[in-house]
DNA sequence: CTCTCCCT
């Protein structure tokens, strides 16, 4: 091997980690790090013999890590140097470098939480932040302090913050190395960009065809972006003997090689590609580098349990690990669609997955590790409180975790399966049912690459029926479907077959929704009958292109894009009701609802049959029990308030003395407007027993229910101290006005009072009334509170004054012994 | 008017 860049630092290396136990290695691509770190430590007296352990983000990085390690010793891949993956192991008695992706780290930690055999652990381009390193390391960090403080670790890293990562490594030394990349020389926009992003990537495309050499390597954020870009170059004439390829994960094998195999001699290619460029593929050849600055990322939102793709702007580390991808053979050329002020505003770094990722495996695996709240562990990023939230309940759901929130047997066996809880549920659960088989077929093909080809649309492209028949036909290797994939899917779903005890069963594709009911209960769907859903979680969805299934009274949707109020449905299949309620009685809640329809104006005793927020039946109650109509009903008036109730003049005057009673005695009853609304239990509901309606309410007498919620003893005193009316000397029985309860009032022709030399009091004399006194034409003349002293000064004024208005009228000098009258003078 | 990438 020749020598590269990072031997200067591998000797300080191995002397730090030797001390200090722990170490970054910050190191630009290039530098070699991954084939000669592990090789370089793997003698060192403090390994006392044991084995290195290195993760790697991606399988094809693992095995090629693997293979390079193990030529340079002159040895198979298996001997020494091996690589462990799922579905996948080459791992031998001799082997003492193990290279591994990395969710095998979790499996290994939960089945050897001190691992015994190993020495060091090396996490592999660490700064690309997936989940499972973030996972792996806390997990790491936990078991160094419990059980094992002679395990050693290593992070390495390309474009990280490493003060941070050294700070919870515990203030580990960061040895930094040269790297080995070209010059690429990079060129931004001069002004602010203008038009459609398609539309500057291709003319960037044609300017870089014409002033540079080689082949083109364009970023762009997904799909949609490359076919209008792939378009735009098409309608153009071109260079000659340039080819435009396109590169994106949905492609199928075959595609994705021929994008990224070197150029025929004497020929140039334009490869259009997603991130998947970034780091996850090498392409031959590149010379030139035109990154849009765009890409889509998947947002998971803890709400609705559902993920969305959002176009963002790159971080500057991407937009530099892109540049860089100009500059692996020699120096290169980077057009930068964005201009040198806005490169100062990019963030430095992406977003670490665990920040926007659907946390349920990750909170699976914290149970099991016997961790409930992950603040227990050091993590670079704590896991969001909302989404962990949300994780944790799908798991209580799904049985996983019991009412303490441990872990149960059931949800230890769904974190072996090794899938996303979602199908791992699904596998275990479909044991029972008999359907174990298909669930395998199934889980494999949710968690691989799409079998079909994107070519293959049309009415039936979102049925996952199509695919499980495709998966068991011998021919499937036909037309619309990516063979690669199939073999994929084909070997998973064997090997989840065999680990059931489900191997030679028949696949079952009518039981496909039924299935899925059991992955996602959240996301089954009932039709509107216009081509829209409405989901169990409440949320609307739609296909984005008309489907035969978009005619389904029921579905259940496997793939769903998040987007605004309907979701965009991408696979899922048909489900019978009836059949999933037979299979699945627990998703099933049964209400009888008694409640007020402000519509109708009643009250509406239903027996409803829901499944989430979908309803399923919805029938009227046969014989609905009289307790809750009496207070569904109690709770319209409650919520309405007592104006609902037929109030009358002679219920309103009871309740104006009864408050006027509770003002001077708080023995009394509050029958305020509010304290009758706080109290309807006690005095209204009673009475509604047997009524339903705002009708039947109506023919309330509200007096007489008032009247009865005194007692006898009450009402007599009532009578007594707040009456109804006062006698006045002329004979003339006059209410009293207790509407204002502070001072009751009564209103009365001054001629009517001659004789009167007192206020009259009520209340047990306690209150005098307030008296309104009139002229002959009933106008007020004047209010008082004290008549003896109103005949003493006053009366005199105003009789000047009625004496002019109403001369025919009897204005005695001396009202106190004169004779009363309601006329305008006494009879003789 | 259509989905980024990866892994147990």
């Amino acid at each position: 091997m020749s020598a590269v860049p990072i031997d200067s630092v591998l000797p300080e290396l191995a002397r730090l980690l030797g001390d200090a136990g722990r170490a970054v290695l910050v190191a630009q691509p290039g530098a070699g790090k991954t084939t000669r770190v592990p090789l370089a430590l793997l003698d060192s007296p403090w390994l006392d013999g044991k084995k290195i352990v290195m993760l790697e983000p991606r399988r094809l990085a693992a095995r090629s890590a693997a293979r390079y390690m193990a030529a340079g010793l002159g040895e198979e891949v298996g001997r020494t140097v091996g690589y462990r993956m799922k579905q996948d192991t080459r791992v031998g008695p001799a082997t003492r470098i193990e290279v591994i992706t990395e969710g095998v780290l979790t499996r290994m930690l939960q089945s050897d939480p001190a691992l015994e055999q190993v020495g060091l652990i090396i996490f592999d381009e660490f700064h690309e932040r997936s989940l499972h390193a973030d996972l792996g390391l806390a997990l790491c960090l936990q078991a160094c302090e419990l059980f094992r403080d002679d395990l050693r670790l290593l992070v390495m890293s390309a474009t990280l913050d490493a003060a941070a990562v050294a700070d919870i490594l515990g203030g580990a030394p960061v040895v930094e190395s040269p790297g080995r990349v070209y010059p690429v020389e990079t060129h931004y926009l001069p002004r602010k960009p203008e038009g459609r992003m398609e539309d500057m990537a291709a003319r960037a495309v044609l300017r870089a065809l014409a002033e540079q050499a080689g082949d083109v390597l364009v970023f762009l954020p997904g799909m949609k972006e490359i076919r209008r870009v792939a378009s735009l170059l098409a309608g153009q004439a071109t260079v000659p003997d340039v080819q435009v390829l396109q590169l994106h994960g949905s492609m199928p094998q075959d595609a994705q090689d021929r994008a990224i195999q070197a150029s025929v001699p004497g020929t140039r290619k334009v490869v259009l590609a997603t991130s998947i460029a970034e780091t996850s593929l090498t392409i031959e050849g590149t010379k030139v580098v035109i990154d849009s600055g765009w890409m889509r990322v998947p947002r998971f939102s803890p709400q609705t349990g559902m993920s969305r793709l959002d176009t963002v702007r790159v971080s500057a580390a991407s937009a530099d690990q892109r540049r860089g991808r100009a500059g692996r053979l020699g120096p290169g050329v980077c057009y930068r669609l964005w201009t040198q002020q806005e490169q100062a505003y990019l963030e430095p770094h992406g977003t670490p997955e665990i920040e926007e990722a659907d946390l349920a495996p990750l909170a699976l695996e914290l149970a099991v590790w016997g961790t409930a709240d992950p603040s227990e562990l050091r993590w670079l990023d704590e896991p969001p409180a909302g989404a962990y939230r949300q994780a944790r309940e799908l798991l209580e759901l799904f049985g996983a975790l019991d009412g303490q929130g441990a872990i149960t047997p059931h949800g230890a066996r769904m974190a072996e399966i090794g899938l996303h809880p979602r199908l791992a549920q699904m596998s275990l659960r479909s044991v029972p049912l008999g359907l174990a088989a298909t669930a395998c077929d199934l889980a494999a093909l949710l968690n691989e690459r799409d079998l079909f080809r994107q070519s293959f649309t049309g009415s039936s492209a979102a049925d996952l029926r199509l695919r499980l028949e495709a998966l068991g036909r011998a021919d499937a290797g036909a037309h619309s479907v990516d063979a690669a994939a199939l073999k994929r899917v084909r070997l998973e779903a064997e090997n989840g077959r065999r680990a059931l005890g489900a191997t030679g069963k028949r696949t079952d594709s009518e039981a496909c929704g039924l299935l899925l009911a059991l992955a996602f209960p959240d996301r089954i769907a009932q039709g509107r009958g216009d081509g829209r859903f409405l989901l169990s979680n409440g949320r609307g969805a739609v296909f984005s292109e008309s489907q035969t299934l978009s005619g389904a009274a029921y579905l259940v949707a496997a793939e769903l894009d998040d987007a605004g109020t309907d979701s965009r449905i991408m696979l899922a299949a048909p489900v019978d009701a009836a059949q999933l309620e037979a299979a699945l009685p627990g998703l099933i809640e049964e209400e009888a609802l008694v409640e007020w329809d402000s519509t109708a104006q009643t009250v509406r005793a239903r027996h409803r049959r829901r499944l989430g927020a979908i309803v399923l039946s919805d029938k009227p109650q046969q014989r609905p029990d009289p307790d809750r109509l009496a207070a569904a009903l109690l709770g319209a008036v409650e919520s309405e308030g007592t104006g609902m109730l037929p109030w009358t003049n002679t219920a309103r005057k009871l309740q104006q003395r009864v408050v006027f009673m509770h003002r001077f005695d708080s023995g009394w009853p509050d029958w305020s407007d509010e304290a009758l609304v706080a109290t309807l239990d006690e005095w209204l509901k009673p009475h509604l027993y047997g009524m339903r309606s705002r009708n039947d309410v109506q023919k309330l007498n509200v007096a007489s229910v008032l009247e009865a919620a005194l007692s006898w003893e009450r009402r007599r005193r009532l009578d007594d101290q707040a009456p109804t009316h006062i006698v006045v000397p002329s004979g003339t029985r006059v209410p009293v006005d207790y509407a204002d309860p502070a001072a009751p009032a009564l209103a009365v022709r001054l001629q009517e009072l001659f004789g009167m030399t007192e206020t009259p009091k009520i209340a047990g004399g306690r209150v005098p009334i307030t008296m309104h006194l009139l002229s002959p034409a009933q106008r007020p003349v004047q209010v008082t509170r004290d008549l003896s002293s109103f005949w003493k000064d006053a009366y005199f004024e105003v009789k000047k004054d009625l004496k002019g208005r109403y001369p025919k009228h009897y204005w005695p000098d001396d009202p106190l012994t004169a004779a009363p009258t309601h006329r305008a003078k006494p009879r003789v």
